[in-house]
DNA sequence: AATGCCGGGGT
DNA sequence: ACCCCGGCATT
């Protein structure tokens, strides 16, 4: 079957190719693709064009592939680059950043380094429809000048090659990668993958790491002064390495500690926002906390907590070991926020395509505040503690400062992404404005992709309201119908958002029924699916409007293209199952 | 007529 | 669950 596949694959291959340039994806499309300069022949043109993200992962994957095959990874220039812009890099997009974003940023950040080549391309074209290929993304080390992040496309069967090979070429390059992939489905592989890469990983290099990783700490303690989310991200990462590598407990200062509540809280927040954390606010938060303080915070080795074995790094590696799951599954939620991020194609990188409730992405550039949505309040404070506090002392009536906090306040603030680039600008202004955003009494900061609470609350809030209401703005969660067809495998991440790329594509199903909001036609920005998509999820608030007596079964019929369209009868293979079954389309939903 | 999809049926 | 397809609604 593979080999027929294959084979199959590379002949259409070839035709998609020429089929892209073609008439499908006239001007998005071309638009979208052309602009990286990296990446070959925008094969797979026609998806990428309409699809809010389908195509984006459809494309091959080189840059996995370049990245382990890469000649000579100028190293030096890959740090350059980093340390020109240290947040960038390390900052993702979106989880959902399917990977074609991510594969596009590494294009554009290392195109220098290594032009990559079409034929690569269409070898890794090959899986699409049934194996979505899952780019994962590997935090290199958390540091800013040669953060180095690296995709690993776990395709099926193509994750084990690859792996050793990139663990070859580290060693060569001297360069600290972890390799920290969640799937749940590839699981296996991919802990064998990363064993091989333990293995790799000679000792001296550990040793480089924990060194450079000191340095490290102390300049993010700058950075952390002035871009606290970037630290956090950072913070993340290191996290996330640590669990990998042997990570010296650095010695941390009191402030950095701080940094680590902050962090702490931050992520808690995002992740209280999401509707799956939701239902178990407390306890999830707390318990959260204490491993991250942990894994991060804790100054001396004398890290207890059970939950990442660190302690030996062979011991996480180890795949029989029962830490490799969980750890990965507790990150997920982490990871997806900083998925790398190219201030360039940010536009199209906002692709918001979640199918779930994905924790808050954040933009690089974006400054996280986190508002009251109590009525008539909305205060806005720069930490996540703060605002709890406010909260709870103010709105709550808590007793004063007693830390005591049963997690209630966090369905009183949300967090809000201030973000400095253009992509908020370019998403917030795009964005069809759900109505309720506009409602939202306090307007001050556009909401470029607020976690999907954010807006609903705030008209919930508005308008049910009253001031004295203990009850918390009513958390309106989303609703979501994931289409059987066509699943992806991977984009299903259970214990958390599903963030997978591939998960881009059928991110919003809302056939849900009582879906109330009807009206809104979420005017269909072609050139910036991504935001389109992000407003579609915000307005999909079930709880507000009464059933709408007869939805009408049938789905919208959408206005985008379609497999059909784009590929063509001809490569009906192609299509998205849904499509081929004469389903609603998952790949191209719109 | 071509599409997009639902409902239903076959395996 | 996977796959097909009749048939209807839309375009």
């Amino acid at each position: 079957m593979q080999a027929r596949r294959l084979a199959k694959r590379s002949s259409l291959g070839s035709r998609r190719g020429s089929a892209a340039l073609q008439p499908p994806g006239p001007a998005p499309a071309p638009a979208r693709e052309g602009a990286l300069p990296g990446l070959p022949p925008p094969a797979p043109g026609p998806g990428p064009g309409p699809g809010p993200a389908p195509e984006s992962w459809r494309p091959p994957l080189p840059l996995p592939r370049s990245t382990g095959t890469g000649p000579p990874r100028a190293a030096g220039a890959a740090a350059a680059a980093a340390a020109s812009s240290p947040v960038l890099l390390l900052l993702g997009e979106e989880d959902e950043e399917e990977e074609g974003g991510s594969r596009r940023r590494r294009g554009l950040g290392r195109v220098q380094a290594k032009p990559r080549g079409g034929a690569e391309e269409e070898d890794d074209d090959e899986e699409d429809e049934d194996e979505e290929v899952v780019v994962e993304v590997v935090d290199g080390d958390d540091d800013d000048e040669d953060g180095e992040e690296r995709f690993v496309a776990l395709g099926p069967g193509r994750a084990l090659p690859k792996g050793p090979a990139r663990g070859a070429l580290k060693v060569g390059s001297v360069k600290r990668e972890m390799t920290f992939t969640f799937q749940p489905e590839d699981l296996k592989r991919d802990s064998s993958k990363k064993m091989s890469h333990q293995h790799l990983f000679p000792l001296a290099m550990e040793e480089d790491v924990k060194t450079a990783d000191t340095k490290k700490a102390n300049r993010v303690l700058d950075h952390e002064k002035e871009n606290t989310r970037s630290i956090c991200l950072l913070e993340q990462k290191r996290k996330v390495v640590s669990s990998n590598i042997d990570v010296p407990p650095a010695r941390k200062s009191s402030e950095e500690l701080d940094m680590d509540k902050v962090t702490a809280a931050m992520v808690l927040t995002s992740l209280s926002t999401s509707p799956l954390v939701r239902s178990p606010p407390v306890r999830q938060n707390e318990g959260l906390s204490g491993s991250w303080k942990e894994a991060g915070g804790v100054p001396s080795s004398s890290s207890s907590s059970g939950y990442w074995s660190w302690s030996a790094p062979s011991d996480q590696s180890n795949p029989s070991t029962p830490s490799p799951p969980l750890s990965a599954d507790s990150f997920k939620p982490f990871r997806s926020p900083a998925p790398p991020d190219d201030g360039i194609d940010e536009a199209e990188a906002s692709n918001l395509l979640f199918d779930e409730p994905i924790p808050r992405k954040r933009k690089n550039s974006m400054k996280v505040m986190f508002k009251c949505l109590w009525k008539n309040c909305g205060k806005v404070l720069s930490t996540a503690a703060g605002i709890q506090k406010h909260i709870r002392t103010i709105h709550l009536g808590r007793a004063g400062d007693s830390d005591y906090s049963d997690g209630e306040e966090d369905f009183y603030y949300t967090e809000i992404k201030l973000n400095t680039d253009s992509v908020a600008d370019g998403l917030s202004s795009l964005a069809p404005v759900s109505p309720s955003q506009s409602l939202a009494s306090p307007p001050t900061f556009p909401i470029p992709d607020s976690s999907r609470t954010e807006a609903p609350c705030a008209k919930t809030e508005t308008k049910l309201m009253t001031p004295l209401s203990r009850s918390a703005p009513t958390t309106l969660y989303l609703v979501h119908t994931d289409h059987a067809y066509q699943a992806t495998p991977p984009v299903t991440i259970p214990g958390s958002a599903k963030f997978t790329p591939n998960s881009s594509s059928f991110s919003i199903s809302w056939q849900s029924p009582p879906v109330t909001f009807t009206g809104i036609p979420v005017s269909p920005t072609h050139s910036h699916p991504v935001g389109t998509g992000e407003q579609r999820q915000h307005t999909h608030t079930v709880l507000s409007s009464p059933p709408r007596g007869t939805v009408s079964l049938r789905k919208p019929r959408g206005e985008g293209k379609k497999c059909r369209k784009v590929y063509g009868m001809e490569n009906r293979d192609m299509w998205c199952t849904a499509c081929r079954w004469k389903k609603a389309c998952q790949r191209f939903t719109d």
